[in-house]
DNA sequence: TCAAAATATGAGTAATCCTCACATTTGCAA
DNA sequence: TTGCAAATGTGAGGATTACTCATATTTTGA
């Protein structure tokens, strides 16, 4: 029916049971892994839970037995790339110390982002459904607050007569631009979109480094 | 089953049967009324077909008789709201002559789009199912690119030297900053968004001023 | 006046998410 | 080893919902 899936409640979906065997954990694995290959062929709406079971090679039941539901199965991809793409982050700006250093870590930043974008199928699906799903939404703004909250470290640095929370203001409104500028890019053709993410680079690092 | 909303062709849904009496234009009003209404009180997931009809008083096969599927209600309430919102946006912009009109007339748009926002749960939705669905996000980038161009008529006005190419990239890009800006700033605290649409509003205008 | 076109109806079809009662496997203490 | 509880596995079936279609009614226009 999928009414079950439509009706979030906005709860972050979490496993209904964690495993704890070897077995159960390899079986998620597969799981996720079917998942992903599925919404890269098709998109995450169009993935079908009996697809994702039959291509894991498990049974239906055992899916449900660690996903709640539909949703929780994209979150849990989705986890992962904020967890992985945190860390990338959060190198590269760590010990950024004057503007010129600012200005080409959050270059190769967005450089990063866009080809990650523009590559994975999976990851732009995924954050495109952002909007409509409560949970997908929160995890997608708390991820978004980390990661403004390396730039406000930086901003900070660099700015110390500043107002910190208005620094905190534009680092986050920034990193938000950001996103949406790597949404649109990647909606448009190539080359257009190209000109957008160079044109987005330009407005948040003056943002960035004027005040 | 929902399954067939799922498989959006990325078709834009266009009535199956335009209504050429005025008895069914009526009706056709009263479903797009109750369309309207359900989505404002539980959002547009959450609306079901035979809860259309039945507020609109007719019966399912009615609403089918007009509308191809589920998208096709949502896409024709959006319709509205942009050839709505473009001749009031064309309006502001339209005699726009120098640099101190350009910021007036912009920061009083930013204004009624965030009040409008935070006042239409309806239009809020809406927007939200943007990325998700093929149609929606054509219809958006398409007034997303009419509302720029009012705004790049004014910046080729004002700038006559600059590259009319980059003024389009800057003006594009801008408004759809604004957009994500709006759809950022519902999404968090009153507070931190009023913060955040300032901030916006800043941005922008030092990029559309500037150079 | 009346036939064709437009409109209206709602029971039924199909697709899909998810549950649950029961089967099997694993970990572990005696 | 043995036995039992906990963890894991299964898939037929329940439930919901978008959408169809055969049929009935109303309107239009010649």
């Amino acid at each position: 029916m999928e009414g079950r899936v439509g009706s979030q409640d906005g709860q972050i979906a979490s496993p209904r049971r964690a495993p704890s065997q070897q077995r159960s954990r390899e079986r998620v694995e597969r799981m996720l892994a079917a998942a992903s290959a599925l919404i890269g062929e098709q998109g995450s709406d169009a993935m079908r839970m009996g697809e994702v079971a039959e291509r894991a090679g498990v049974s239906i039941g055992s899916l449900y037995q660690f996903f709640p539901d539909k949703r929780a199965i994209v979150w849990a991809l989705a986890e992962r790339y904020t967890t992985e793409s945190q860390a990338c982050i959060s190198a590269a700006l760590v010990d950024v110390s004057d503007a010129e250093g600012l200005g080409q870590a959050f270059s190769e930043l967005v450089d990063i982002y866009y080809r990650l974008f523009l590559a994975e199928p999976v990851m732009r699906d995924i954050w495109s459904g952002t909007q409509a799903d409560k949970a997908l939404r929160e995890l997608e703004l708390a991820d978004s607050r980390a990661n403004a909250e390396f730039l406000t470290a930086v901003l900070k640095r660099l700015r110390p007569a500043a107002d910190p929370a208005a620094l905190e203001t534009t680092a986050f409104l920034v990193w938000q631009m950001g996103e949406a500028a790597m949404r649109l890019a990647i909606s448009v053709g190539r080359e257009e979109g190209d000109r957008l993410v160079a044109a987005y680079k330009r407005m948040a690092l003056r943002e960035l480094l004027d005040q």
